[in-house]
DNA sequence: ATGAAAGCGCTAACAA
DNA sequence: TTGTTAGCGCTTTCAT
């Protein structure tokens, strides 16, 4: 029964222009508070919905912004994403997310197909394989706002959203030198990633300040894939040197290291004690239970959704700001005290 | 640099009609293979991209579909989530994602807005909330596909993917009473949806076939948040007859409610036995392992992305299923054994 | 305060 | 196989 009603059939019906309906149903101040009502409760009446299409066709916007994450199925990345939905939908703004299951090409494809798709901005987390930036060459050049969070690349006017993971990956790494540790082993993820890559960076300068040798045997780099964790184990049972103290890059990876960890028969925190990073609720559940660095995921979305938006609303306050360092913050528990 | 360029400005460098542009774009099998590559390159040459709000426009479909789930970030619903994208993207439709955050007003909204958004489909799991769904109707009454999954709510027409939620509660339980317990405590979500309703009537039932006698102490109603788990704690340390077995249909609550109870001086399973619901990875990090009922997430995605798709190509196959039950297993682990 | 009219870029029916 | 043409529904400039 609902048909599609347009401006012309409201316009028909009222006696007025297709111009009218179109500024009233926009709130356009030009038009007398007398028949914007009569418009809009017809509109109501007859079940008028705004065609997009038309709209975003004849404006060149479309009110939508794109996400690429490399997964959406991880603790931290929903996490973002809620935050980065919330925000969005409050100020009418939709989200198309995609993912790159960390695959160069795949996040190549996604980025066209978003361009195409006509967003109006575009927020990324990239992908472990990604060298390669051309794909983006293709939104700074319209104009395009771009920005990236987390796993993040600078591009010229491209604002980016981080934590200093530097300094988290020192204040790790100190703390477990600070409980005893002498021979900390460091589990990252792929090190061209500057998140990981700045977390190994604050790990060696946190052994250096304690007068501690780097050697390369203490660098595991692994895609942080729980299914690797066998791997890890076999390392740190052969490492000649025994290894009392690792710093992972990631909670879900450390819960199930630990877990591996007791059942070869390590005594956590006694024989061996254990860092994550993110605060990921698992964090809480494994026993013991983990010290890790708060990572604010949800923040980081609001952020991440307020400084496209603002962007795009020509607010120049935050386009000038070009990158922004989230606060992170060492939370202790049982597996290094 | 990269002015627009559209299919006319093409047309007139190819000294071809616009429609000829636009058919070879759109691989028609009408054009001869030549005409094809010389436009094809000339396009990728000058970086032409489709307008697709033109192209939507004039075709009156949006190559997108709408997702309204509860939230992003949970462990269950963002698998699902990946499971959808990804079939999703493989044949070309984009991904509007919006979260109700369980509120029923939310859910309208957002339902309203995808309908202007223009969407092909609508896939939805239903806020807790939820009582009324009229929301809906202006998808079915201009015919656009409409499926529930997970949290679901039976509308004419509109294909529903769940497990059997029942018969998984039956088995839960029922392990549970193998396991030797007599008095069982069901922790169930909100008991307006029919996920939670029918895990309980499972549990019921079981409890029915092996003779035990159902009170209303026996239920614990919660929407499941882990904030809530001191609740629950009080609710079981004051309970008249000693539980010894826990249903909890949620694997997260579960985890932290084992927490809890482990730290005032349960043992489980000996004392207490608890089996969860989803497979979520927390329960094979809480010590001890959580026993559960395996969801499967991903390819519930998987399986909604794919049917709403045959539907929007017009295969009645699966339009015709109006139903998909996805095979739920039950895996024991060591809290109930 | 309102209207007339010109497109936004694309597709598809109809013609040739 | 290719071209002509008429919109899809909306916004917005220019008139009135």
């Amino acid at each position: 029964m609902t048909k599609k009603v347009t401006i012309y059939d409201l316009a028909e019906l009222l006696k007025v222009s297709p111009a009218t309906v179109s500024r009233s149903l926009n709130d356009h101040p030009s038009i007398s508070e007398d028949t914007k009502k009569r418009i809009l409760s017809a509109a109501n009446k007859h079940g008028y919905r705004t065609n997009k299409f038309a709209a975003n066709l004849r404006r060149q916007k479309s009110n939508t912004i794109g996400v690429i994450v490399p997964r959406l199925n991880s603790y931290f990345m929903s996490t973002v994403l809620a935050g980065i939905e919330q925000v969005a939908n409050k100020v009418g703004y939709n989200l198309i997310i995609s993912q790159s299951l960390e695959s160069e090409k795949k996040e190549k494809i996604n980025a066209k197909t978003l361009l195409n798709s006509g967003v109006d901005a575009l927020l990324v987390s990239l992908a472990y394989e990604t060298t390669d930036y051309e794909h983006f060459k293709k939104y700074t050049s319209r104009k395009i706002p771009l920005l990236f969070f987390d796993r993040v690349f600078d591009l010229p006017n491209c604002p980016t959203i981080v934590i200093d993971n530097r300094a988290a990956g020192y204040e790790a790494t100190e703390h477990l030198i600070e409980q005893g540790c002498q021979n900390i082993l460091h589990i990252s993820g792929n090190l061209n990633r500057k998140v990981y890559k700045n977390r190994f960076k604050g790990y060696k300068a946190a052994l250096g300040s304690n007068g501690i040798k780097f050697t390369m045997d203490n660098l595991l780099e692994t895609d942080l894939d729980p299914k690797k964790v066998d791997d890890a184990l076999d390392y740190i049972k052969k490492s000649k040197k025994k290894i009392d103290g690792i710093f992972v890059s990631s909670d879900n990876f450390a819960a199930n290291l630990i877990k591996e960890l007791k059942k070869s028969g390590f005594a956590i925190p006694e024989d061996l004690k254990v860092i994550g990073f993110n605060n990921d609720p698992v964090s809480e559940i494994i026993s013991p239970n983990l010290t890790t660095i708060d990572y604010p995921g949800f923040k980081m979305g609001v952020l991440a959704g307020e400084s496209i938006i603002a962007h795009l609303n020509g607010n120049i306050n935050l386009q000038s700001t070009n990158s922004i360092v989230l606060r992170h913050e060492l939370i202790v528990r049982e597996s290094t005290s």
